[in-house]
DNA sequence: CTCCGACTAGACAGATCTGTCTGTTCGTGT
DNA sequence: ACACGAACAGACAGATCTGTCTAGTCGGAG
């Protein structure tokens, strides 16, 4: 018992770590099977015995990314104080990754734009951003918001649109001015 | 002379209506040429005599939707007289688009998501965000504000994150929620 | 009348995509 | 010793994609 490697990490592994890196950098529909078994130097078999379709390789893609993300922002959260803190937090935390030189944007939004008809796809980035909206609106209530759906919403507005001003503008100090934004709303509330 | 209208519209008008109405409802990469030009009732040859390739009639798209979001935003800014009351009009503006129930988000924020390596898709999408950007500056200038470049940046994460989450989040009342956090801003500025 | 430009219909090439299938190797538990 | 599960390599099928090419139609201008 307790074997669980017969390799040093299994293909299912290194298939979800080549989709994470392909899917990411060049979008979903733009990378193939082949380009994903090459990368991760796998039979084209496994990936089939693994995920059974493409479909399910991205969902698993997607909802490793959804965990990650939900696992740092809970970790910020915690060790931070206010209400108010906490919401600042999201965004500092969204200006360090962005930092990043392969920081491509919210992968979710991009997989919407490319996700067509599929629902599995769809619902996967619609759990995430129902996620962040509902943590925003808590904090909101916490912070005594007047109106914390409203706020909530407002928030994930400045969060989306400081991710795509820094992934497709390029516009590295973004998330930095949504920050702020977020901050003068706080105060003047 | 005069002539110009062999048929009642000629293909290349055809093509861009069929392109129009197919890449923006369901993604640049996933209509194929062959959906457009039946979707257009034209030959394929007059598709490439007129355009040369499936990513030169994507950038026709593209323009067309930047010229065309442009003069509707051109219009609506020249029957409002003070800068805030132009600066909420844009917001406004996109209330009353995004309530079709054909309105499927943001053409340039999708067609970049998808952009892939094509500098020519990725440069068109650009024109039509810095122009957006620009008026927001410079709207935020004639309204006295402290840091107009600043205010400009967030009003587009604002035009930005209501237009996702109307789209993605099927949210219509998301660019009212936009608009009024815009009149809050400019009022507490 | 004749030429020309715009358009049509559709076969074709060549690439690429997803997914299946056959057969082999190898480490492990019984 | 042996069976089994996991992974390997790679051929193959069938669809689809972009782009090219041939051949023919038709309405006007000179």
């Amino acid at each position: 018992m307790e074997s669980q490697t017969p390799r040093r990490t299994s293909a299912r592994e290194r298939l979800l770590a080549a989709a994470d890196e392909l899917f990411y950098e060049n979008g979903i529909n733009l990378v193939g099977i082949d380009r994903v078994i090459e990368h991760a130097g796998v039979a084209k078999a496994s990936l089939y015995d693994c995920f059974g379709s493409k479909e399910e390789l991205i969902r698993a893609y997607l909802k490793g990314r959804a965990d990650k993300r939900q696992a740092r922002i809970v970790e910020r959260l915690a060790g931070l104080e206010t209400p108010q803190e906490k919401i600042l937090g999201v965004f500092e935390l969204m200006a360090e990754i962005a930092n990043s030189p392969d920081y491509r944007g919210c992968a979710f939004q991009r997989a919407s734009a490319e996700a067509g008809a599929s629902s599995i796809i769809k619902g996967t980035c619609d759990e995430s951003r129902t996620w962040l909206r509902s943590q925003f609106t808590e904090l909101a209530r916490q912070a005594k918001a007047a109106d914390p759906e409203l706020l909530g919403q407002q928030l994930v507005f400045l969060y989306d649109g400081a991710a795509l001003a820094a992934s497709v503008d390029g516009d590295r100090n973004a998330p930095r001015a949504a920050k702020a934004l977020a901050a003068q709303i706080l105060r003047t509330g």
